[in-house]
DNA sequence: CTGTTAGCGCTTTCAG
DNA sequence: CTGAAAGCGCTAACAG
C-alpha cells in the first residue's frame, strides 16, 4: 500500500492525495477528508523512508549508553524514550559495554543522516572523542549527559559531581569516620574526576590528610578491579569507609566484604552513588546518592530536540547541572 | 557525501563505485581497492535511507515493552541488543508504560516497513492482539518473550512460569508455610494465569484449599494494589506468606508492611519473581525466582533473524521455553 | 484547488 | 569489467 494505489482508488493524483494526508492549506476540506477516511480504511502508512529521504529527517534520535541494564541507565533511558515518544521521535539504542572501540564504530554508524540527533553518555576508557567530533562536523547535533568529556565543546546534562561528593564524604565524617577511600572508574570522565575532587575537598576541609593510594581507579576488568580493592582491604590501615563511584562497585565491594568476612557496616561501611529504586528491601547498611536519572535522561532529550529544531541558534555551552540526594538510611548513623 | 560526488572524485560512473562498494564481483579488483581506499579516505558512508528504500530491508528491530527501567526487561533489552549488534542491526525502542493504547499505537508505527522484525513482550491490560494480526498481515516477523498471547500464534520465548511457581510455593511449604496469597498482574497473560496454576497446582498436591480469595490481581493502578494488598493482610487470616508475580509488587509489598508494622520474615515471608543483580545487598529475607531475562532477550532476537532471514520457513510455532532458578538466602529456610 | 514532474541517494538490470 | 538509466515512494516546486 503506497501513495501511486491509494491515488487510484481515490481517481486522485499522487501529490493531492500527499498534499491532503500532510493537511496542506493547498487542498480543499472535502478531498481532504476523503482522502483521510480512505487511507484509514485501507491502513496507510507512509514508508519512512522515502520521506526521509526526501526530507533529510528521520524523526529518530540515537541513544548511545555503556549499558542498558544498570539502575542509572536504565533510567535515564525511559525519560529520554518518553519525552522522545511525545515528540514523535524513535529512539535507537546502542550499547557500548564500556568499550571506546565499539563506541567509535557505533558513531560511523550515525554519520550518514540516521538519525537527526544523538545522546551519548560515554564509555569509561573512552580518551579521544574525534569520532563526536565527526558527527559534530556533519552538523548532527549531540548532548552529552552523565558521562561527558572536557575535550569536546557540547551541551551537557549531569549532576553536581563535586559536590554530592563531598556531601557523601562530610556525612561520614560527621558521623565519626575519617579513613575513607575512594573507588573511582575512569581518568578521563568528568564524572569520576569531579567525584574525586570532592571527595579531596571534603578530606581536605576537615584536615584529613588526602592519601593517594587511597583512590583506586577501576575500569572494565572486574577482575582486577576486585584485586585492587581487595589489597586495599587487606592492608594493615583498613580505611573505615569505602566511597563507591558507580553502584557495580558498591555491589563488587559487597561481595569482597563477604569473602574476606568482613561486617557491613561494623567493620567497614559502604557509601555509593546509586539508583537502586528498591531501597525499601536495601540492606540497610548502604548510605547512597541518588541522582535524577529519569531526569536526567529527559532534559537531555529537551535539549537535544531544540538543537535539531534549531529553537536556539548557539546552545553550545548549554550545560545543566542537576542536584542528587543523599539517602542516609539506618546504620551509616550509628557508630 | 554521497555516490554521485564520491564518484566524481573517482573519474568512475555512480554504479561502479556502488558495485565495487559492495564488493560486486563484477569489479576488478584494483577498482575496488582504489574505491574503498577513497571512500574510506573521505570519510562516505551510503544514505541508509536510500538503501533502505531500495531494498525494501532496514537492518533494523524493534522492541516493544512496557519498561525500560526494570531489571528483567533491561536485561532482556541487553541481550537482544547485544546480538543484534553483533549481526549488524540497529534497535529501536519503544516503551508502552503497561498501556495497551500506547502498545496499538507504536505498531502502527511500524507497520509501513520501519523495520524488519519486532520483539514484543505485551502490556500487562492487553486483551486483544488486532494491532499483531496487522504487522503479521504485512509480513512483519514477530516474536514474543516472556509476555505472550494465547490469541496468535507466534513463535514466543518465556520461561517455565507453571513450573517455577510450583517450585515456589512447594519451597514454603517444605519450610512449613501453607497459607500463602499470591499477587497476580494480569487476567490475559499467561506468564501471570500459567503462574497462577503453578500456585495452585503446588497447593493442591500438598492438600491445601487454593481459597480464591488469596488470589488478588493487580494492575498498573499502584493505589488500587496497594489497597488490595492492604485488605489481604489486614484480615483476621492473615496469609503466613506473600508470593508476588513480578518484583515490582515484591517492592510494594515491603512498603507495605513497613506501613504495617508488620515484620518480614518473622510475621509475614515475601517470594517474588525478581531480576535485582544485587541480591549481595538484599534483605536476606526475600526468596526469589529468577528467569535468564539476558538469554530470553538474546533467544527471542535469535528467533527473529532466523525470521527475518528466512532460515526456518515455518517457525510459527516455535515456543522456547527457559528455565528460572530458586534463589533462597537466610531467613526463610527458619523456622 | 488539483496535477505533472523532478529528484532525494541508492541498487541493479541491461547495454556496451 | 564499466557505465547509463530506471525506479524504490515520497515531497514540493511549478503549471494549470
Amino acid at each position: 500500500m503506497n501513495l501511486k494505489q491509494l491515488s487510484k482508488e481515490l481517481n486522485l493524483s499522487i501529490s493531492t492525495v500527499s498534499k491532503a494526508l500532510s493537511d496542506s492549506s493547498e487542498i480543499s476540506a472535502t478531498t481532504k477528508k476523503k482522502v483521510q477516511a480512505k487511507a484509514k480504511e485501507l491502513n496507510y502508512h507512509a514508508n519512512p523512508f522515502a520521506s526521509n529521504l526526501r526530507n533529510k529527517k528521520s524523526k529518530t534520535i540515537a541513544l548511545i549508553i555503556p549499558e542498558i541494564a544498570n539502575n542509572f541507565f536504565s533510567l535515564a533511558i525511559n525519560g529520554a524514550e518518553s519525552f522522545a515518544q511525545e515528540k514523535g521521535y524513535h529512539v535507537l539504542i546502542y550499547q557500548t559495554n564500556e568499550d571506546a572501540q565499539k563506541e567509535k564504530a557505533i558513531a560511523k554508524y550515525l554519520l550518514n543522516g540516521r538519525v537527526d540527533g544523538v545522546m551519548i553518555s560515554l564509555s569509561n576508557n573512552t580518551t579521544d572523542v574525534k569520532h563526536l567530533k565527526e558527527l559534530q562536523q556533519r552538523e548532527i547535533p549531540l548532548v552529552f549527559f552523565d558521562r561527558a568529556s572536557e575535550k569536546i565543546d557540547l551541551p551537557k546534562v549531569t549532576t553536581d559531581d563535586y559536590d554530592s561528593a563531598f556531601m557523601g564524604v562530610e556525612h561520614l565524617i560527621k558521623n565519626g569516620i575519617r579513613e575513607i577511600a575512594f573507588l573511582a572508574i575512569s581518568k578521563s570522565l568528568s564524572i569520576s574526576n569531579d567525584r574525586v575532587q570532592g571527595y579531596v575537598g571534603a578530606l581536605k576541609k576537615n584536615k584529613i590528610t588526602a592519601d593517594k593510594k587511597r583512590i583506586v581507579f577501576c575500569d572494565g576488568n572486574v577482575i582486577s578491579n576486585k584485586n585492587s580493592i581487595k589489597k586495599l582491604l587487606t592492608q594493615k590501615s583498613r580505611p573505615e569507609a569505602l566511597f563507591a563511584c558507580v553502584e557495580e562497585l558498591a555491589i563488587l565491594c559487597y561481595e569482597i566484604c563477604e569473602e574476606l568476612k568482613l561486617k557491613i557496616p561494623s567493620d567497614i561501611k559502604i557509601i555509593s552513588y546509586s539508583n537502586l529504586k528498591t531501597a525499601a528491601i536495601l540492606n540497610p547498611s548502604l548510605t547512597t546518592i541518588t541522582q535524577p536519572a529519569y531526569e536526567i535522561g529527559r532534559e537531555a532529550a529537551s535539549i537535544l530536540f531544540k538543537l535539531i529544531d534549531r529553537e536556539s541558534v548557539n546552545v553550545g555551552d548549554e550545560n545543566i547541572v542537576l542536584k542528587s540526594t543523599l539517602i542516609v538510611r539506618n546504620s551509616t548513623k550509628v557508630k
